[in-house]
DNA sequence: ATATTAATCAGTAATAATTACTATTACTGT
DNA sequence: ACAGTAATAGTAATTATTACTGATTAATAT
């Protein structure tokens, strides 16, 4: 019922972020995947983005304001983020069994899942330079890191 | 050395959010707080709520792309949020004892907290109308919806 | 109480991420 | 080959959030 044709542009745009095992923004993969699609438009990488995410072929990581990451691994697993320079990364997954029958009693809500994401300081700023104190207790992007990561 | 002053405004501000056990955005928030201060900007609103946020007053929660939403209870607990119409609630927290420890062994990360967000249709949209199929496994808000929401 | 002064404010402009729009391109089925 | 339509490139628009500036105002010391 829902058309989906698997042009170039979705099937590289899925190629390459399986490749990385990093969580890159849309604007991220636009970069790469343009080294192969040269014409390629951040509008056509953001709709495939969020039919991939819709398939459940990849996720979508919730983050505090900041830009969507996504991430080429769908299977459960959870994700630490660093309230300094935003930093994401995979974590060793303990294994948690929700009761996700309990909650969808208590709340009303059919359950389809759940989401468990830690935060803290990344190895990197613990031992950095980096003075300013915690930023939003739920994640955020010092500003200037941010987007000197995104300029390089 | 952080310089805090208590001013009307962010004393509004923190009241109405504690009052509502809803989990607003700074727009709704913007609206309510103008009944009693005509004058208020939203600038404001958006500056102290990111102060209360880090003096640990209130919460601000996460989600991918769409607005952040507060949180005046500040303790430890859960929520749960709808995939179709974006309403987020609270959820009887089964205390989860995260072994922080490990993950920050294994990450090498100095973890400071976790956030953990259910998934699922909410009751309403359950027996309602919204024939659109799941919008992003993970979060974000049918935009009509939410227009209707915002404009009331 | 009053003056001082630096934090905060209102108002507005700017930024950044994302979405919407439109004419064109390229699959797909006949 | 051709019609029909999904998907695209390019661009404009929208939306949330942040930055800036001159005016206020809460805290502090006189």
């Amino acid at each position: 019922m829902k058309p989906t044709r698997t042009t170039n542009q979705k099937r590289i745009i899925l190629e390459e972020l399986r490749k990385l095992k990093t969580h890159p923004t849309a604007a991220d993969i636009y970069d790469i995947a343009r080294r192969q699609l040269p014409r390629l438009s951040l509008g056509t990488v953001y709709r495939n983005l969020d039919a991939l995410t819709r398939s459940g072929e990849i996720r979508r990581i919730a983050s505090a304001g900041a830009e969507a990451r996504f991430d080429g691994n769908p299977s459960q697993h959870y994700h630490v983020r660093c309230v300094r320079c935003g930093r994401l990364d995979d974590v060793e997954h303990p294994k948690h069994d929700m009761d996700l029958v309990a909650i969808q009693r208590s709340s009303g809500y059919d359950i389809h899942g759940f989401e468990l994401e830690f935060f803290g300081i990344c190895p990197m700023c613990q031992s950095g330079d980096n003075e300013s104190g915690d930023w939003r207790n739920i994640t955020n992007h010092d500003q200037s890191d941010h987007a000197a990561r995104r300029n390089q």
